[in-house]
This record gives structure tokens, C-alpha cells and sequence, in this order.
RNA sequence: GGUCCCAUCGUCCAGAGGCCUAGGACACCGCCCUUUCAAGGCGGCGACACGAGUUCGAAUCUCGUUGGGACCGCCA
């Protein structure tokens, strides 16, 4: 018997994607994957104040950079669609006309509203948190402890969200619900809708949630809103994947550092875990940090691109394969795209360095051992990072100098900059003509 | 207040009764490499919330306490 897994990730769009429901997406899609289903997107758009077509695009948006794939959605028709609430609207009257001629459900004020039934234990075994019962009364009370019935259909005709994804995922044969742990009390009264319209209830499995600093729910105030920003901070799609992955979660080999397509293999809800999570920022950058380490130098050039720009420097005269190895040369460096674009700024700007460095630190006295160097060194007939090194390393040693004399004002020439990736490596990326150059502006050849 | 959930280093995770004088990662601190570190290497600091049980033996099981979180909308 096949037994196909089809889990949802259901957005209301009344906000971007912000970081939490980017973790449920990414769980849901992990999920998913894993178990070759397929991974539906629904629109929760029953609240006609507050939706709007913008939040929707941008949800989708972000889904697609943090690369989120959805095999169903409204984008995306399949036989159980449509998948915006709003178009749903006859199955949740002819379900709630079921309900009301069975006498479960009553109208008030225009309203339809369920019976929560008294004395039934409701129970269910979620995959994460494990066991868990209550008690039908309090299923649904109001804030003075009574039973309070729970509304179905608004008076606007609209269902509110506890009927709507009861109704949802039957029809949509969602059989597995991953969703945030905040959720986890709204699944007795869910799971009583089912019970009385006779439905086969899902799976569930509850994530925890992801707390700021404060470790208060992270809330569309508190820290980034939407994915998009920390693509402006300069965090790979990459990055925030496999950080996103690891709360709440780690592969049972231990690996921190991984592929979207070993996320996939590894993944294993049952090793899910039941804390809330902190977001680490310095976590975040590490992880991103790892993860530019191992992409593809073309694919993170296309990304660095943009930043460069934003920065102020005219990228179009370097090939890719110039570009794409001076990141290289990098080695590394860097956190995030942001700071990779800015480091490397001298690999496509000799004015940024000039407005650095104004070689007011050159020593007179040595100036003539420096241009004596310099002269000998951009003729040296091998410009690779090893010979260069090995001849200055000969120089100095038969012209009683050292490393740090003549290595040091170069790099400061070349780059304006303190620290860099090796001296040498810069200087053979550069080539010998650009070295000749801002040796040359500086006085220094 | 009520209901539900959670509880291992500052943070993220390992740990599913003896393998734990609790392991890894980030951060922090120190050392090293080197022409520099924003790269790399090595090391250090640092936790089982507390109290009762159960057991020959508990971070792991049970109960209680404390602490934290979520929810209590005709929002989702």
C-alpha cells in the first residue's frame, strides 16, 4: 500500500514571511522532501481586513529565495485546489450546514457557532510534544474559565481559522500537520470539529518556537520582519536555510554545516525537539559564513554583485572568471555577503583604496628600500602568489631586511586596508600592471 | 487567573538508566601560524533549575516545587 505524505504550510497573508513561518515552511518542506510528498501551499485569507495581494506575493517571494518549492498552491493548481481560503467558501457552508442540521452547530447574531461539547477527553499523540489530553470543556473557555462554543462562520459569512483548517486539510487530504507549537492548544477544539463532522483527523506535529533575546515569541515588531531583510544583511538563502534547520533540530551525524539535499536525507521529525529556541545572531553569521565557504563561486559572484553595486562600484569591466576568483581569494573571509562585498572592494576599485589610505605612514628614510624592492619585484618573471613570496623572501634576506618591512607597505598599497588575505595572493590577483599602477600613485616604484 | 507545553554550558544542539569526572557548535578568553586577520590550527572558561522518590545505579523514569513559554478574538 502507498501511502503518499501531503503536508501544508498555511500563511495568512496579513505580513511577509517573517523568520518563524519561514522555520514552519522549511520544516513542512523538509518534511516533504523526505518522504517524496507533496508539500501544498494554502492561503488563510479569511480575514478580509487585514489580507491583502501584496502579503501574498511576498510570502511567495520569500518561499521561493529561501528555496521553498510548493508542488500545489494558488499559483500552482492541482486536484485539490483551490488553495486560497477565500475560494474555498462552499465547502465551509456545506460543511457548516451539516453541523448545523445535525444540531451541533446554532446560529447567533448571524453567526454560526459549534457546541463544544462537555465531558469528552480529547486526545492525541503529536509527534513531537508526545501524548496529550484535555478535557473537552477546556477545549475552548473564555477568559472567566465558562465553556465558550466556538465560532465557525463570522457574521460576515467568512470561517474563522480553527473550522477553516479542519475543513482544509480534510478535503485537501492533508495528512500530516506541521505547525508552530502555538498552535498546539487550538488542536483539542480542532479536533472536536472533526470528531462531529465524522472526519479522519491528521497527524500532528508541533514545532517549537523561536524566541528573540528576550525569550519572548518573536513578533512582527521584534527583530526582522520579512526574509528579504536578511538578505540585505547580507545572509545567503543558504545561510539562513541551514540555521532555520538546526532549531529545533540536528541530524543524527552530528553535521551543523549542510547541503539543502543532505537537510533532506537526514531529516527526521521524531528528532525534532520540544524547547523553544533562541535566535542566535552570531550563529547565524557563522553558519552563513561556513556556507559562502562552500558555494559554488559563480553562484555567490551573482550574489555579491548586487552589493558591490549598492556599494558604488562599476563591476563592468571584470570577467566573471576575474570577479569569481578574487572572492576566492578571499579565503574565507567574511560573514555575511555584506561584509564579503566590502573587503574585497579593492579587487575592483583602486579609488577605494586611495581614499583609504593616504601612504602618510611611509617612512622616508625607507622609501628608497621600498622602491628598490618594489622595481625588482613587478619584474620578477613569475607573478604567482609562490614565486612572489619565495623571491621576496630571498630579497629580504640578502638585503638584511624583513617579511614585515617590505610586506606590509605593500599590502597597505595595494589595498588600503590592514588586514587581507595573503599579500601575495592579492598582488597576483591583481596582476602586474594594477600593482605597477598603485605602487606607482603612492611613489612607491 | 485558567488551560496546555517546556526545563542540559550565555546561545543552539548530543545525551532515550550504567559508555557522563556530561559531548559538539557559536560566542567569549588565551596561545600558535603568518607579511596582516576578517583566514587557519590548538587550548581554556562554561550546564544536567530545586526537592523527594523508584533503582544496585538517574541528566535520563515518577511526583512535587520553582522558573519560562504559548493560548484564552466573529486574528490566524
Amino acid at each position: 500500500m502507498s501511502f503518499k505524505t501531503r503536508v501544508r504550510f498555511a500563511p495568512s497573508p496579513t505580513g511577509s514571511l517573517h523568520i518563524g513561518g519561514a522555520h514552519t515552511a522549511l520544516f513542512n518542506w523538509l518534511y516533504a522532501r523526505h518522504t517524496g510528498g507533496t508539500f501544498v501551499l494554502r492561503i488563510e485569507d479569511t480575514d478580509k481586513e487585514r489580507s491583502t495581494a501584496e502579503y501574498e506575493q511576498s510570502i511567495m517571494d520569500g518561499m521561493r529565495w529561501m528555496g521553498l518549492d510548493w508542488d500545489e498552491g494558488p499559483d500552482k493548481p492541482g486536484e485539490f485546489g483551490p488553495y486560497r481560503q477565500s475560494e474555498r467558501m462552499d465547502s465551509y457552508t456545506k460543511y457548516a450546514n451539516r453541523l448545523l442540521d445535525a444540531g451541533l452547530a446554532y446560529k447567533d447574531d448571524g453567526a454560526v457557532l459549534f457546541k463544544v461539547p462537555t465531558g469528552k477527553l480529547v486526545t492525541f499523540d503529536d509527534e513531537v510534544y508526545g501524548h496529550i489530553e484535555v478535557l473537552s470543556e477546556n477545549a475552548s473557555v473564555n477568559q472567566d474559565g465558562t465553556i465558550k462554543d466556538i465560532v465557525i462562520l463570522k457574521r460576515d459569512g467568512m470561517p474563522t481559522y480553527n473550522y477553516a483548517v479542519v475543513i482544509d486539510d480534510c478535503t485537501m487530504n492533508i495528512n500530516m500537520v506541521i505547525r508552530g507549537e502555538d498552535h498546539i492548544i487550538n488542536t483539542p477544539k480542532q479536533l472536536l470539529i472533526y470528531q462531529a463532522l465524522g472526519f479522519e483527523a491528521p497527524k500532528f506535529a508541533h514545532l517549537p518556537m523561536i524566541l528573540g533575546k528576550d525569550k519572548k515569541k518573536l513578533s512582527k515588531r521584534q527583530g526582522a520582519t520579512s526574509v528579504f531583510e536578511y538578505n540585505d544583511l547580507g545572509y545567503l538563502p543558504d545561510g539562513v536555510f541551514n540555521f532555520l534547520a538546526l532549531l529545533g533540530w540536528s541530524p543524527k551525524n552530528g553535521q551543523e554545516i549542510f547541503t539543502r539535499e543532505e537537510a533532506i536525507k537526514n531529516f527526521d521529525l521524531s528528532s525534532v525537539t520540544k524547547k523553544p529556541a533562541v535566535l542566535d545572531m552570531d550563529k547565524l553569521n557563522h553558519i552563513n559564513q561556513e556556507q559562502m565557504k562552500i558555494m559554488d563561486p559563480y553562484k555567490l559572484l551573482e550574489i555579491i554583485k548586487p552589493f558591490w553595486k549598492d556599494l558604488g562600484f562599476d563591476i563592468s569591466s571584470y570577467s566573471d572568471d576575474y570577479l569569481a576568483f578574487s572572492l576566492q581569494t578571499m579565503g574565507g573571509r567574511g560573514q555575511t555577503t555584506l561584509q564579503l562585498a566590502e573587503y574585497s572592494d579593492y579587487f575592483i576599485s583602486f579609488d577605494a583604496v586611495k581614499e583609504r589610505y593616504k601612504a602618510d605612514d611611509i617612512n622616508e628614510e625607507h622609501r628608497p628600500v621600498l622602491k628598490k624592492f618594489y622595481g625588482e619585484l613587478l619584474n620578477a618573471p613569475d607573478f604567482t602568489p609562490e614565486a612572489l613570496e619565495a623571491f621576496t623572501k630571498s630579497w629580504v634576506e640578502t638585503n638584511e631586511s624583513s617579511m614585515k618591512e617590505v610586506a606590509l607597505p605593500l599590502r597597505w598599497a595595494l589595498t588600503g586596508r590592514k588586514v587581507s588575505p595573503g599579500v601575495f595572493e592579492v598582488a597576483a590577483q591583481l596582476g602586474r600592471d594594477e600593482c605597477r599602477r598603485r605602487l606607482a600613485y603612492y611613489d612607491l616604484v
